[in-house]
DNA sequence: CAGATGTTTCGAACGGTGTTCGTTGACGAA
DNA sequence: TTCGTCAACGAACACCGTTCGAAACATCTG
């Protein structure tokens, strides 16, 4: 009775890890690679953990919560956009043009981001730089102050949805094809409505399901964002 | 040990549940109080199950899955929008504002319901219906089809991110201090930007979060979006 | 009326999630 | 050398969506 049988004792001692302290940084990277790779449903706690070799407790010395871990990924990702820093006042609708599409682009190339940026403002410093650019551009245009500052939360909110429209369809793993195919059932779903209580779906089913596959939706958001703008501007 | 001291003998016979059937209909009620009541996060299957007295398998005969729930309350949703069934030519612009505010307004009044919209096009028969009034009113504004057809992608797509980004703050339980705290700080934190690589961001931090509170940000979106549509009208 | 067949209900479980607690160990200051 | 501080982390908590399989019921067949 003085001593069970077994008495485990100490387990052995887990050696410590041997391997480099964790570091904001290195969660992001992992994080980053992960969102990348396997795309946002992917950075998970236990996953970023697991890829550094560690348990899901670790990562809380370093960042806050998951939602802090998004927007550091935003961060990250808004590091990579290119946009001018001095902007033409010839040509400021275009280079804004350019600027959404950059947006684009670098959401595209980090799948997922779209994902962890809807919904909130981000405030990192790289992704403030970027406002800052934007903002450089629209007061190029010669938009008043007001409306360039809203219009700066407007155009990443526009991008933002689209990349995220984007992101669902992908996280599914649709190929070119399965693409097709849904908007092929789309459309044809809208020509099966009734006629009398749809007639303008029916007659335009064609058009609306047009353009998803490439580029040609996103580009008639851009238009009709900086025609709006435009009209805002003070003439000089 | 032929037998053990309190042998429960037979669970009393659960006895059937003696009350109505479950249907479809009464678990998107149930769904719908949860979400208005206690927001999105409140609507897992369990919890329905739960408000209906059951357990989440039962919900599975009558719901594919989760996703269906949620279009099934964005189209329960999309009945309570109000919008114009003759639009006027002449007023189409105004007639346009009017719809997205009226989107606005549901969205508002079930909060969370922009949370299980967003990044999936809603295909509910009520929502299609929606989609034909807003058709009607911009084919009234003489925009050639293939524009009439993306807008009204466009279009809901601006609602319910400002939607969504509201809910995100009013899923914390903000309340309007919080809100004014939280826009203080921002602005502060703008301010606090270094003045050589920010300097648009911090003469402008007072109209960037001016009009947070009100709908004044909303309205202006509502005036890029219809004038840059306005644009693309083909003159009659 | 009895039996077979199909559908609905639902407890239990699986594998995942974000987060917290409390112990362990390493390291710098005294 | 001792002490105090803090990162690391195993284990656990309370959830989540979904599936399985066995009952309970409804309905049609003989």
């Amino acid at each position: 009775m003085t001593q069970s049988p077994w008495q485990p004792i100490t387990p052995a001692k887990p050696a410590r890890s041997p391997k480099e302290p964790l570091t904001r940084d290195r969660i992001v990277d992992a994080a980053m690679r992960l969102l990348v790779e396997q795309g946002y449903d992917a950075v998970s706690m236990r996953k970023v953990a697991q890829a550094l070799g560690t348990g899901p407790a670790s990562l809380y010395a370093h960042v806050a919560n998951k939602k802090e871990l998004d927007q550091l990924l935003v961060d990250r990702a808004a590091q990579d956009m290119k946009l001018p820093e001095n902007p033409d006042p010839d040509r400021w609708q275009e280079q804004l043009k350019d600027a959404m599409r950059e947006m684009l682009r670098v959401m595209r190339a980090n799948p997922g981001v779209a994902r962890a940026a809807i919904g909130q403002v981000p405030l990192g410093e790289r992704a403030m730089l970027s406002t800052e650019r934007i903002l450089a551009i629209l007061k190029a245009g010669n938009l008043p102050d007001q409306a360039a500052a809203w219009a700066v939360d407007l155009i990443p909110l526009y991008v933002t949805a689209v990349s995220f429209e984007e992101t669902v369809q992908g996280a599914a793993g649709w190929s070119k094809e399965d693409v097709e195919r849904f908007v092929a059932g789309l459309r044809s779903y809208f020509e099966s409505l009734p006629p009398d209580r749809f007639p303008l779906t029916i007659a335009l089913a064609g058009a609306m399901t047009a353009g998803s596959a490439g580029d040609e939706r996103f580009e008639f958001g851009l238009t009709v964002l900086t025609a709006g703008l435009a009209s805002l501007a003070t003439p000089t």
